[in-house]
DNA sequence: GCATTACGCTACGACTCGTAGCGAAAGCTC
DNA sequence: GAGCTTTCGCTACGAGTCGTAGCGTAATGC
């Protein structure tokens, strides 16, 4: 799943599943305590228990590890059914946020993701193990909220993409603004005033002809 | 304005302001080259033309050095009157959006704000130089809208004051969300789907009794 | 047993960091 | 102008990190 391609060897003494695990709670514990800037890989493989070519053998870089590292943050998320789609959002949203403020995925998420904006490869991995199941719990939200009725089904399959996407960059961007720049909690009350503005803006689009701007 | 306090003192050679310009413009230059994370300081005092320890002599580290060089940018940032509160909105978003694309916005940005998750100081700095700034904007689009009577004027002042946080980290988000996790162009089209959902959600809400929630 | 791969360890050159020390230059005040 | 003060460019330095190579050993499959 994560480290890069070991084609699977049928031979040989087999990669120990258990240094991974230690190597990305080691990098999990680094960022805490030391942040990212001075996070080095010596040091997570010596927090980790294993030897520094080992680390090197498994991730190219410090950025892959990281990757990988506060990828494992974000599994814990889900969408439990609260009845509502106000309710939803505001469940998984406080969710997200609780991940972020944790010191780990702040320092490490936007320091891999600045990096990202120099380098695809990096950008795709943090796309497919972080953003994407990000996304599809919005579109899981989504069709939750068709089938009881509160929005419309799709018409325009290619104008749903289009709205799934700009709610997806507003509700993560506006969590991360509000944690990392501004510095301020995305607490329960933020959430739910946030969360209002959204809906209103959403169905008042939709009723409105979104599909004519 | 930048640099670190030199006290102003009253006898001596005084500090060249041109070493001043040149070394933020090199700053730049380099990150648009090299990005974050390649960027040393002995290389961006090469370009200046100034020597390594009269770079150190003004600025602390890379950090304080990058949020400076990066403030310059957004100097640009301006609230053009378009008659509408939309036309006025998309309009700073757009600019805002522009400055977003260019690389060494990109990779510089978002390098410090992650640093800035373990430096009060660091924090502060970018707070006062460059998101404070942007959202004095948002302050200034909306007494223009009271003035037109697109908004009321607001009754609770800190019920105002959460409302603004809440949209500028709504907008700033969303748009740096878009421009460097999901690494699509915030174009005219975006622009116009996100300032229409976001103006909805707000007027909704504004004539819902937005002070209840 | 044998081939193959992973592992731990040591050592290495290359690079960056941030600072110290020096003499020279550029201002201000008198 | 003379003298004082601060900045400037330059060189050099120890400390730290990087990523890799080389070696002997350990753990698997055949």
């Amino acid at each position: 799943m994560q480290s890069r391609t070991p084609a699977t060897p049928r031979t040989g003494r087999p990669r120990s599943a258990a240094a991974d695990a230690a190597i990305l709670a080691a990098t999990r514990e680094a960022l805490v305590e030391l942040g990212w800037s001075k996070l080095t890989l010596g040091d997570v493989a010596t927090r980790a228990g294993v030897a520094k070519t080992t680390l090197y053998r498994r991730w190219s870089g410090k950025n892959e590890l990281v990757v990988d590292a506060v990828a494992e943050l974000f599994d814990e998320l889900e969408l439990p059914d609260r009845g509502s789609l106000a309710a939803d959002i505001e469940g998984v949203v406080l969710q997200f946020a609780a991940i972020l403020a944790r010191p780990e995925a702040k320092s490490g998420l936007m320091a891999v993701v600045a990096e990202s904006t120099r380098d695809d490869a990096l950008r795709e991995r943090i796309r497919a193990s972080i953003v994407d199941p990000q996304k599809d719990l919005v579109l899981d939200g989504r069709a939750r909220a068709q089938a009881r009725g509160e929005l419309p089904p799709e018409t325009d399959p290619e104008e749903a993409s289009r709205t799934v996407d700009l709610i997806f960059d507003v509700v993560a961007g506006a969590v991360v603004h509000r944690t990392l720049v501004s510095a301020e909690p995305a607490d329960e009350e933020w959430v739910r005033s946030f969360t209002k503005v959204l809906l209103l803006g959403l169905t008042s689009a939709g009723s409105s002809n979104l599909s004519g701007i």
